[in-house]
DNA sequence: ACAATTATATAAAACGTTTTAGCAAAATCA
DNA sequence: TGATTTTGCTAAAACGTTTTATATAATTGT
């Protein structure tokens, strides 16, 4: 029956003081002067008990905790998920460990989120945030702790930030279709208001426009798989004869039409062209293979990480106070299912 | 320029004694007979100052974080970030958050991972482990903290577990291939010692044995799919006249057979008929569709966090020593890739 | 009217660290 | 030699809670 193992344990087993083992177990024993032989002394007995410092009473005394909060829409999400594997693997290699959450894009469930992880005195967060969410997050970055904002920028928010260039990439994938031939381009999207979701819904407006185009709008909401379907079904039907193209502004809405698609008996890109934003393993693999614009996930995940770890390893003195915009680009993969 | 704030303040403040505001906040006024009217004056000021408590600080002194590590091989596996964002949700409802790692199936890391959430007391595990990672988990356990294993079985570790029938699984999927009249299938699997990798194993040759046909088996390095596509194009090009089925144990592995399989021209199931064990949005999208073994994703998840959190509520001395084992059912999905 | 109860509230210890300020002994200096 | 500096170490406060044991005032019973 060993007594619980703790700093003072160690100092009581040694006849020493605690200060003393907290100095030679934070390195700072050459700082503070501890003569070599007390220093060999405490290790090796750290060492045989195996000691492991508490670290809930550290981050107490410290106010750091050396958690990041990953607040990403649906961490199921391959793109959600593929970041947070990257930034985890980041992370973890500077010390830092990662807890996370799927705010469902709910902004009361994401606000509670936020200050359960204040409670909880995380170091800083990653955060794709959704609407209505600007308040907590000004509080937040008001409150010391840094933020990157990823994925989708929020007005008001004056905090770093990793986007892509989601108008530029929606308006030149456009315009690549108009340069194949295509006419009659409808852009299919969700009806957000989300920065990215505006952003390429503006780049096709703008190419549709720059090229004389009528523009064929659909907006669905957020909502499951089978309804989306069933939307998107019903679309299909009734414009198959007036659309020769479609953009999806995003991988599952596009899952969503190539079934509608499929099931219609429309052949891709013979009597409809396809392109979607955010690239997916299936559309690789998919007969025809699909064409899509996709997104860096790596250098992402890496910017947002790194943004993140630079503003915790610098002195509340040192701390720039002009915010980091980080607009990536996207890859645009011409497939199959876009060329006449 | 607000002091900080703290039940000690909020005492000061209504100059009263934080033992009083403590229970007043944990719902123990009743019970500790704090008259209504002092109790109305602590909420209402705790209100007020939208007053939150330290959660380290109260983690400190209970000995409960009310987090649990999730640990996994890969989170951006679609298998393994779905289970995530179940566990998470159901976690998020009972007041638990989640911190998570991917082990890369790689054992030291995994157990330095397991040293890293002890430091943080996490109350409670959540593990897919890799092999060599046994002794530590028993002493996890022996520490009094739940553990529950997930989608493998460890030799000599006795702890809740939840898993799919994987032997069973694979024997009625051979015996369905058997039964379309297929005479020479193969398995492709990796070259691991993973329990739920070695019964899918035993399930296909079992299947095999009882109809006195020969096993054809290819095992395959944990490498990059790149590789792994390598490796695969050569073996149908090497077998391509004498197999006319496939069954792969994982559904990334599928995805590189199935890459080559189109690449060398062969035709599903034409040529050769597939089955994959987990299943795949892709599965359902590619033409053919691919016939799978699903593995029950909700269920699966809901019985791990289900059996961890009714560990977390029970008192030490009413602790159940009786281990769980859960074993679920998986669902097989006929697709085109499978019928002759 | 006095003892026994009950109601109300609190002091103080404990959780396990980090860190400031300072003390005593040894070494150096002049 | 006496003053000064350096060396080596530590006491004690602080972080913000929870909880045990206890004190005092009010009420009840006889």
């Amino acid at each position: 029956m060993s007594k619980k193992i703790s700093i003072t344990s160690i100092a009581k087993h040694l006849g020493i003081s605690t200060t003393t083992v907290s100095f030679v177990l934070n390195g700072k024993a050459q700082e503070k002067r501890i003569s070599d032989k007390l220093v060999k002394k405490v290790m090796d007995y750290v060492e045989e008990i195996d000691y492991k410092p508490n670290s809930l009473a550290r981050s107490l005394r410290t106010g750091k905790s050396n958690i990041i909060a990953l607040i990403v829409e649906d961490i199921s999400f391959p793109f959600f998920s593929a970041i947070a594997k990257e930034i985890e693997e980041n992370a973890y290699k500077n010390g830092y460990r990662i807890i996370y959450s799927s705010t469902e894009n709910d902004a009361v469930k994401t606000r509670e989120l936020i200050e359960i992880y204040q409670d909880k005195h995380v170091d800083g967060y990653i955060i794709v945030p959704p609407e209505g969410v600007e308040e907590k997050i000004n509080a937040l970055c008001a409150s010391g702790k840094p933020v990157v904002v990823l994925d989708r920028h929020l007005h008001n928010v004056e905090t770093d930030h990793v986007l892509v260039n989601n108008y530029e990439s929606v308006y030149s994938a456009t315009q690549y279709l108009i340069k194949q031939g295509y006419k009659n381009i409808a852009f299919i999207t969700l009806n957000s208001l989300q920065s990215q979701m505006l952003d390429r819904l503006a780049g096709y407006e703008q190419a549709i426009q720059d090229s004389k185009l009528t523009p064929i709008i659909k907006e669905i909401a957020h909502e499951d798989s089978v309804k989306r379907h069933k939307h998107l079904l019903s679309f299909f039907k009734r414009k198959r004869n007036s659309i020769d193209a479609v953009i999806f502004s995003t991988n599952y809405i596009c899952v969503s039409g190539l079934k509608s698609i499929k099931q219609l008996g429309l052949r891709i890109p013979k009597d409809i062209a396809v392109v979607s934003f955010d690239d997916y393993e299936l559309f690789e693999m998919y007969a025809p293979a699909i064409t899509s614009i996709a997104q860096p996930i790596e250098s992402i995940s890496e910017n947002a990480i790194n943004l993140l770890l630079s503003r915790l390893n610098k002195k509340a003195t040192e701390i720039d106070k002009d915010v980091q915009k980080i607009v990536l680009k996207t890859t645009f993969i011409e497939r199959d299912s876009s060329t006449r």
